[in-house]
DNA sequence: TTTATATACTTACTTTATGTAACTAAGTAT
DNA sequence: ATACTTAGTTACATAAAGTAAGTATATAAA
């Protein structure tokens, strides 16, 4: 075999960030702090795999979860600095997006 | 509702290389042209799924397909433009995961 | 007291995506 | 004719995601 393997640390970085909904998830958290039902609201993710994705980013250490004990009890999710780490990634996609993708797309 | 909805150009993007193996496909092909064998080993893809990722690829425009009538056919699969248009992407993530994925990981 | 509302989930079930292994097609070589 | 090679495809099995209803906790309304 002549070609060289692929960096198992990369590779992991893709097997995340291509898990469907991660990086949709994460790009939401870069605006803010967000609650549960913002984000499913936000991006369409049904609460069965938002609860999954969110409970592997916090075992991950990309995720924060915060318990606000307010009148409906407030759940609020955030990056860390791991997450937040993330951040250069997202914006080349956006950038690239603007310049590759047509406008009408659906 | 107070939350911006995510850009569709920006979702269609994601969509796109959070597809299982894209990446790593991509990835591949950024060092050159490559043969289908080549790259199924070198990632370690399935031929079935394989050959759904570059026929999808191929219609977005994102790779070439090239027969070569040699003794056994090779057929040689290479990126466009837009194709490489997305190392960025790629480098950023590589780089991440040099900063953030420990070394050890499986 | 029952009924209703809200948030953040979970559970059971269905549909879709992916994996596995065997098979096909076209072209040599033996 | 038989076997070998590359680049796939097909049929079947398993895993992941979608859907809709249900749960837990708390507050308020009838």
């Amino acid at each position: 075999m002549k070609q060289p393997t692929i960096c198992p640390r990369f590779e992991k970085a893709i097997s995340l960030l291509s898990q469907r909904w991660t990086a949709l998830v994460i790009y939401r958290l870069l605006s803010g702090p967000q609650r549960f039902s913002e984000i499913q609201s936000a991006i369409g993710i049904s609460g069965k795999v938002l609860s999954e994705r969110l409970k592997d980013l916090e075992q991950q250490g990309i995720v924060t979860r915060k318990v606000i004990p307010e009148m409906p009890v407030v759940i609020e999710y955030s990056l860390t600095e791991k997450g937040h780490s993330l951040e250069p990634i997202l914006r080349e996609i956006e950038n690239w997006s603007q310049l590759w993708i047509p406008p009408l797309a659906e």
